[in-house]
DNA sequence: CGGAACAAAAAGTCAGACTTATATGTCACA
DNA sequence: TGTGACATATAAGTCTGACTTTTTGTTCCG
């Protein structure tokens, strides 16, 4: 996924991203450049252009005469799919996968329901395309098949939204998704009432029912919040 | 507002940051860093570093050989608060503000439901107190005073929610009614019914209301979206 | 016409010297 | 004893120049 060798810069970031998200120094833990290079057995130039990477996600913070201060994680650029990548691969995921779960259930069913008004009919039917294409692979344990349409599915919601907002959100849902059906539970095939319910999303949308639309998005992602058992009491 | 000189490299990109995202260089426009050195007067070194950080964007790409090449729009990480501010000084301000208007019509609603469940007693009283500073100005021309209260407001309520990507989204709301103080319309006393919504959906999450607090947002949000001119025919 | 060898271009890397800001300790003086 | 000015050490910041590596496009030969 991404790009793993893009320079020794890169390669720095990839061990660095991930211990400095996964909590490995504490807010307020000072690090210096020179010793990280040496650390890393690179020049000083590459491993201040990773700082200058890290700073720019608001991971640390660099000043004269103190050193590369790690920040705390209110003030981390969450949102930086770097970032969502380096805390989904770490002892953190669950708590990542609940966070971007809830955001899920806030923007997709709204997103659906201005599909419902701008989607193209190209969109349209490649969104029946993929709704058919979760229907044909939701049993015989054909998951990733099955994952593969669910991913088009919700990325041609987010598109034919017209927010780019919303549409930036495609890789955190595909992330999302991915990991459910990876790493969590679901060795089973999928909910039959899901999949109903994505076919749905569809019809609506070609219909051009925008309120119908918003209200089956969230029921769909009301069942994901569940699965994590993330609910109302 | 953030760290307007912090380093040669810093200056570098408050200007190219903003030509970039304003659309000065189109997708593809391919820049060398040597020149960029020379234009900016500044060393390779420090050029370099800019460079990382707006391929850390996702605004460039850097390959060998060939240069510095602007990545399209699609590309961008339009989460980055960095980015967001630089479009928000450019020419696509318009967009830029419907786009997280949309944004927040998604989140908020769903961000008052969770705060009704969750917020600490604290962050109810400082609700109210939001809310009656909100009141308290609302008349007299009193627009800063307003302003302060209604972004600590909001920013309260996705604090509350106890999602860390809805509360990373304080600082864009606080743009985006900043924004609308100031730039736009709304050279009269704010409307109000806004203000009457705001007092209700303090009372509504100190009630631990979630479902009320949730439509009493949306509708807060929809007046937003209105003021845009974003709506359904 | 196609593929291999070659050359040029631009980013990438490194090492070393120098500059600058600043946290902190010191010392005189009140 | 407390306080302010001043000195100093430290780590980041900057610059320069030489060298390496990758990639692209061209050329030449089969």
């Amino acid at each position: 996924m991404s790009t793993p060798g893009r320079g020794l810069h890169g390669r720095v970031l990839d061990t660095l991203g991930p211990a400095i998200t996964a909590g490995a120094y504490p807010a307020g833990s000072v690090l210096r450049t020179d010793e990280l290079a040496q650390r890393f057995e690179v020049s000083r130039s590459v491993m201040r252009e990773a700082v200058r990477v890290l700073e720019s996600m608001h991971l640390v913070e660099s000043r004269r005469r103190v050193g590369v201060t790690v920040l705390p994680e209110c003030e981390w650029n969450v949102y930086d799919p770097q970032v969502i990548r380096w805390r989904l691969a770490g002892s953190e995921r669950p708590r990542q996968l609940r966070s971007l779960t809830v955001l899920r259930s806030a923007v997709e069913p709204v997103a659906a329901g201005l599909a419902a008004r701008l989607a193209t009919s190209e969109q349209c039917a490649e969104l029946t395309e993929c709704a058919l294409g979760m229907v044909a692979n939701s049993s015989g344990h054909r998951l990733e098949e099955y994952l593969f349409h669910d991913v088009a599915f919700h990325r041609v919601i987010l598109t034919a939204s017209g927010n780019e907002m919303f549409a930036r959100l495609g890789g955190v849902v595909a992330e999302v998704l991915a990991g459910r059906t990876h790493h969590d539970v679901m060795f089973e095939d999928p909910d039959p009432a899901a999949v109903t319910l994505h076919v749905q999303v569809a019809e609506a949308v070609r219909a051009r029912d925008a309120e119908r639309a918003e209200r089956l998005t969230r029921e769909i992602t009301e069942g994901a919040l569940q699965e994590l058992d993330i609910l109302a009491p």
